[in-house]
DNA sequence: AAATTATATTAAAACCATTCTAAACTGTTG
DNA sequence: CAACAGTTTAGAATGGTTTTAATATAATTT
């Protein structure tokens, strides 16, 4: 349970003004028991739904794109014309189930340790993302 | 070097007629040394120069998604709103150079074996995917 | 080889997630 | 509280992808 004052702190000490719409969003991401994946639809829902405001599309994208940016998001690549975030930020790598499009989090005990032995001049892996893809298993 | 008649029988026995824009795109795709990543832009663009034909853009999606659906191409996850393509259907992995927006094959040997070791009642895996994200190496 | 049927192509419109715009608003600082 | 910079907003714009419905082409039948 993090207080509305936490969020505000954690905002500001983050160089984000600490505006009523943020508040929010952080009060429906971050007072969670567990971490979560979710679209930027699903997250306008949950808001109009469970805290009955209105909130402009256009903040709901600048909010998590600057939440992303400060490491408080991670964005999941997924073969679709949609972005999944993820509310996990630690290292870690997902199932995707196809038929019900949705994610399940593997942690990295889950994949074992992946050694990448091929390296480009000039560049430096910022990460490693595994995805597995699941199949309805209809034998 | 494959020829035409190659291509028309391949099409015939996937249970695709083989059109002339069909045809086109096979000879783009698969008639080169080495596999390639593309977008459908990319597509078109080589089409129209190196062909110095105009064909619709509902054409070329709609002929990438019957070749993927056969096979004979598949997709690749980047976070972007756009899709990649590989001609490349063996199994193996990418780098995404962030700052370029380009794909680097890695094979499997590079990546090292992975072994998925939680499993989803009802569900089996159908692909395991690793994608390694490059950014400048500025230091 | 003509007629019939099924499938493919096309240009243009529609779609939809995301980004942009520019005006109104709000938090912060002095 | 005044002034400024940062934020929100509705609506428009963007851009990749899909749909539409008319036309064209390949395959099958006669």
């Amino acid at each position: 349970m993090t207080t509305t004052v936490e969020f505000i702190n954690k905002l500001r000490n983050s160089g984000l003004r600490p505006t009523k719409q943020r508040i929010k969003i952080c009060e429906v991401l971050f007072n969670k028991e567990t971490t979560f994946h979710f679209t930027i639809n699903d997250l306008v829902k949950i808001i109009e739904t469970e805290a009955n405001e209105k909130i402009s599309l256009a903040t709901v994208y600048n909010t998590i794109h600057a939440f992303e940016k400060k490491g408080y998001l991670k964005e999941i690549p997924i073969d679709s014309n949609q972005s999944y975030f993820d509310t996990n930020v630690t290292d870690h790598h997902h199932f995707y189930d196809i038929s019900e499009k949705k994610l399940i989090d593997l942690d990295e005990v889950d994949v074992g340790p992946i050694n990448i032995k091929k390296s480009i001049p000039g560049k430096k892996i910022k990460s490693v993302e595994v995805l597995v893809k699941l199949d309805t298993d209809n034998q």
